[in-house]
Formats: C-alpha cells, sequence, structure tokens
DNA sequence: ATAGGGCTTCCCATCATGGGAAGGTCAAGG
DNA sequence: CCTTGACCTTCCCATGATGGGAAGCCCTAT
C-alpha cells in the first residue's frame, strides 16, 4: 500500500504520516526500490489507533506511551488508565480557564447595550482593569486570572 | 522608562514586548541615543490593555481591533461587543469541543479497572475504534469527532 | 577601572499541521 | 515509444505566542 492509501484507510494525511516516521512515533515504513514508502494493514491499524488518540486530544508524546503499552502484552491497565486520567486532568484544567474567560467576557457584554454610541464597559474593563462592579454576582471577576502573575494560557 | 520597568509595570514581558512592536500591534518605542526603548505611562497603559485582552483569550489579531476602537473616539459598542462576542463563541466551540473528549476519556476510564491485568477498554477502544457499546448513555459515543473527517484541534 | 546587571539583535525551539516547489516514478492511452 | 497526469520523494517555510540563550553594547555603583 502506498502512503496515499494507507491515508485514506487511516485517516491521517500523508504529510502526518511522513511526520509521524520523522518524530519516531512509528518506525520507518519499508520503501519500494524507487523510494516508495509501503504499508501493511497492521500499519494503517497503528495510524488509525495514533488517529483516534489524536482525535481525544492526546499529544503525540503521550501517545508514544499509549502505544508501547499496547505493544507491551504484560502491560498493567493501571498504567493506561493513570494515561487517560492525566488527560482528563490536563483538559479539565483548560477548560475551566476558558469558561472562566467566557464568563468574564459574557458578563462584560451584557453590560454593553451595544449600540452607536461610544461608551462601552469592555473596553472600559480592558483599560482600567477588574473594578468591583458587583459583590453578590459570583464574585464578579472571579475569571481569568485577572489578578496575580498571569498564565496566560494558549486558546488557539 | 526603559523596557525592563515597562514590563514590571504593565506584567508584559519585555521579549512579548518586542514582539507586540515587531507585529506592529504597538508602535515603535522611542529610543535613547544608546538605543535603548523608552517608555511612557501611556504605553504602560495600553500594555496593560493588551494584557488583559490576551488574559480573556483573544488572539494578538483581534487586539488590534480592540486597540483601534478603543483610540477610535467615534466608534460604536456595537463593534466592540460583536468581537467580544464572536471571543465567546469560539471560546463555547473549543470548550465543546474538549467537553467531548473529556466526556470520551471518562467514559472509558470508567469503564477499566485500572488493575495489574493487561486488558483495557481504553486500548481497546483506541484500537477498534467507536464501538456502540450502550445505546442509553447520551448516545455512547458523541465525542470528539469519533467519526467522519476529524476536525482535530489543537489542545496544546 | 571593573563588575554586574540591563539592554540590543539574532537565532532557535515549541506543537501539530498544511502549503508549495523541484524533481523522480508509475500506469494508462495515443 | 512517448506523453500525460497522478502520485511519490525531500526540503523549506508558515502558523501563534512565547521562552531560551548567545554575543555584544551600555550604564551605574563601587
Amino acid at each position: 500500500m502506498n502512503i496515499g492509501e494507507a491515508s485514506k484507510a487511516s485517516g491521517v494525511s500523508a504529510k502526518m504520516i511522513r511526520y509521524y516516521e520523522s518524530v519516531g512515533l512509528i518506525p520507518a515504513a519499508g520503501r519500494t526500490t524507487s523510494g516508495y514508502r509501503l504499508y501493511t494493514m497492521t500499519d494503517v491499524q497503528v495510524l488509525r489507533f495514533i488517529r483516534r488518540a489524536r482525535d481525544l486530544g492526546f499529544p503525540v508524546e503521550k501517545i508514544e506511551e499509549l502505544l508501547a503499552l499496547w505493544q507491551d502484552r504484560s502491560r498493567q491497565s493501571a498504567d493506561v488508565k493513570r494515561i487517560a486520567l492525566e488527560q482528563i486532568a490536563g483538559l479539565e484544567t483548560r477548560i475551566r480557564e476558558m469558561q472562566a474567560m467566557m464568563d468574564t467576557l459574557r458578563h462584560l457584554a451584557d453590560a454593553c447595550c451595544g449600540d452607536h454610541r461610544p461608551d462601552c464597559p469592555i473596553l472600559a474593563d480592558l483599560l482600567e482593569g477588574p473594578q468591583q462592579v458587583d459583590a453578590h454576582s459570583e464574585g464578579g471577576r472571579s475569571a481569568a486570572n485577572r489578578s496575580g502573575p498571569a498564565t496566560i494560557l494558549q486558546t488557539h
């Protein structure tokens, strides 16, 4: 099977298959005499494994561990579960951070009348920083590390 | 004010201040005869604006728009609100995607006994793909584009 | 004068992914 | 046999925001 067919069969782009090979996530594929990579159904299975793990947000580094465990017949399911739980925890953290941003933004957007006038509490907040506007509504400004050294997180 | 002081006063690292200048988010700072950048309190205010917007997850591109609106006295608050709502929508989407991943993972982790034995439903799922295990529990496998061309998203 | 800390620019790395160029290969049809 | 088009190869570049670090200049206090 050429790389294009393996790509279609696995849902992993040819570009990424080469990349995974280059970083050692998968072993170097066999080659034809003319240099074309060759794949077997087993290789495709591995690629599908990788794609599914990526779909669950696992970074390549973790997928390496997962693949190793998969190929280790004497693995302990506890090891797999630990990796999954770590991934869950990471996702949870990032979700919480984004949720905090969203809450703050909603708060601000709600306060902005959004008409032709220039006055805007959103800009005011960005300019002057978090004001204690409203004490009862869940602390007013819990969101997004609004005070302190701000671990800014990747949102793109 | 040197860049170090501006950095401390604004909470933006010197590295990032130079970067923001290089990409045109802020105008080139004044310089001493020896080439040191110089900042005023106004510059620091802009940097703080940027930092707060980053804390809310706005990409630099959007911050450019926000800064332009801020400096436009004839702005319409509707424009600011639109940008904020777009940001909220983007956050919402990413949160939903991650939530779907998390739900799937939790499902799998719950099914994994996590002991010394090698049998592991997590690995089984990654290998064989989404099985219709359980019809009643919210569709069993709604998560993470588990079928179809999978727009894989950045989670790091 | 010298030491130490701050500043400058420039390059590199991240993480996973795509785009594209330049060139070799293969299969089908004229 | 040769051309065409689809496929493959490698290599370089870009993304986005950030940090690390090197080499070298500047400033201030001892």
